[in-house]
DNA sequence: CTGTTAGCGCGTTCAC
DNA sequence: GTGAACGCGCTAACAG
């Protein structure tokens, strides 16, 4: 039925073994046998089975990237960063590295049962991006299987989440909480001091990073805290619309609204906007990563800049080997504050 | 060093055959002994290996879902209700199915690595996804490859794809050509009789597809078409953007942009605010997809809904099985027409 | 219902 | 530089 390795050996007028080898470039093979074997490939139109060569080598090709959300661009851009320095250069049969993305949906079980799917197919590697959530039972979990994928060989590479203790990965950390606070701080020099807090859903470290950051801003200011000025909720549009409207409702003298991300901020824009207050006379707006959309909201988005896309081509090179972890497995990838129209000094 | 088929069977006393069939649920186990093997996989915290039990089998738990550009919701949305459909039940060791998303980039290229790369893996299911490359030879190469991968027994399902010839493949194709007629004829209706139209890529099927339903319905009225008011771009809001500048440069007097998708209709939208021109009083813009943020946007956008989720939902089943293809392999799935606020009866 | 026996297709020692 | 032989871990017939 299907051509197998041995085919293409007695096209080539070979042994098994030497396609072996020239497939995989491993051994030194004789450029004429080389050749021969190649056109052999060709001609039979084989296609290496993965199955079999994982199961021989003890390791697959196979590299598998977490997301929580595929539909939120800031899970897309770094998938495509990853996949992008991870798949091969592109070439014959032997070589590329599949890269893969699994959808978790922000659910811990699914994450778990992802992480056991890599590692029944032996991956090559797991790459974590994002967030992770703050169940101790379910840290333990994960933390235990990545020590299990460790010891099979598969890399892990942590990407926008915080290190996993006691296990053997290398971390890019963003630094949610420098950035909340040099945003925050910002709205504060403006003149604003009754600033609402659209906070993403609770029990998850980006979450929480951010927050304190931005609490961290007000501590500083001398700004009382009201926790009536934060409103948690999910991380996209449509919450940022509802948690802005019940923020206005707590406290329609309100005068900024900080959001957990770019999508919250766009959804607390139109919520503000029917609301009949403008942006920034009336209100100013911040969000947080800068996704490619932010730049061109009406008003443009006052935001932090994630490198979203390279701290994910750099997660990609290290997880195939291409590049050595920095020191200490762990490095904290920092934001940029962009000021831009979304944000003014307060009315009045 | 990793746990074995074999320790698991010495551990529960039973042959390796029968924890086998444990794992894989398809023969008959007295229940007694099932329990005993599944203590025993869970005390060695085993893990069934993949490569080997594909290698068996001849048949793996993977499924290939491709996907132009993982970072725009139009995929992401079609991708993770393909991937929730996929990923079993949740549960034990055994049963569950690798869903995975490739991202080509929009390359052709890419898209025919995927495929070796999937067939390599000898995939239990092939989804792809959105519109396909009109390019007489790269169309006859991923029609070669889909025939070799159903020859190997892969189910290749084609969700919003037109169905490709000669290849045994379950097509749901969405009515983008219908749905585009239906839109312009809705803006015809209003009063409008000069339209600008921002296509997709060229050398695709969707973009084509769209762009004829608008001739159509520009036909029909008796409208001439005006090839200077149609601008090609990506299916992204910075190609909208910059698209709308220029029809507005070609004739300021456009009182409508029919935009190839949702995310370049918001392009547009701010295009024409930052030239000062009122949606919908001086203009009305139209999007396509329906994706979620399109409803509050402001003002809301007037679009056609395709049913991602469930068309995707839908493809899953199908590549799983657990539905039956509908008859002749092709559905066509239609749109339906949106009226919202971004569009209205043109000023003067 | 359960155990035994063969391979699945390939990578990898060894020899030559 | 190349071939022969073995085994990776599991499933799929067969028996019983």
């Amino acid at each position: 039925m299907t051509v197998t390795l041995a085919d293409v050996a007695a096209r080539a007028q070979v042994s098994p073994a030497t396609v072996s080898r020239v497939l995989n470039g491993n051994y030194p093979v004789a450029a004429s046998t080389r050749e021969r074997v190649l056109r052999a490939v060709d001609e039979l139109d084989y296609v290496l089975n993965g199955p079999a060569s994982a199961l021989a080598a003890a390791t697959s090709d196979l590299v598998g990237i977490l997301v929580d959300d595929i539909a939120d661009p800031f899970f897309g851009v770094m998938a495509g960063a990853i996949q992008s320095e991870i798949g091969g250069p592109g070439g014959r049969a032997g070589g590329e590295r599949l890269a893969v993305v699994c959808n978790t949906g922000g659910s811990p079980d699914r994450e778990l049962t992802y992480l056991t799917l890599l590692q029944r197919q032996r991956a090559a590697a797991v790459v974590l991006t994002g967030g992770a959530v703050e169940d101790a039972a379910h840290q333990a979990a994960v933390a235990q299987k990545l020590r299990r994928l460790a010891d099979a060989g598969t890399r892990v590479v942590l990407c926008g989440r915080p290190p996993a203790e006691d296990t053997p990965s290398v971390a890019l950390t963003f630094d949610n909480r420098g950035g909340a606070r040099e945003l925050t701080q910002h709205l504060i020099g403006l003149g604003h001091r009754r600033l609402g807090y659209i906070a993403g859903p609770e029990e998850r470290t980006t979450t929480r990073q951010r927050l304190e950051g931005h609490r961290a801003a007000l501590a500083t200011a001398g700004i009382a805290q009201d926790p009536g000025l934060v409103v948690h909720g999910r991380y996209d549009r449509r919450s940022g619309h509802e948690a802005t409207l019940e923020l206005l409702r707590r406290d329609p003298s309100l005068t900024a609204v900080v959001a957990a991300n770019d999508s919250v901020a766009l959804g607390a824009c139109a919520a503000l906007r029917q609301s009949g207050l403008r942006i920034p006379e009336d209100v100013s707006v911040a969000g947080f990563d800068d996704l490619p959309f932010s730049i061109d909201a009406v008003p443009s988005l006052t935001t932090v800049r994630l490198p979203l896309a390279e701290a994910g081509a750099r997660a990609g090179r290290i997880a195939t080997g291409r590049e050595e972890p920095p020191p200490g497995a762990i490095a904290m990838v920092r934001g940029e504050l962009m000021v831009r129209g979304s944000s003014a000094v307060p009315r009045g």
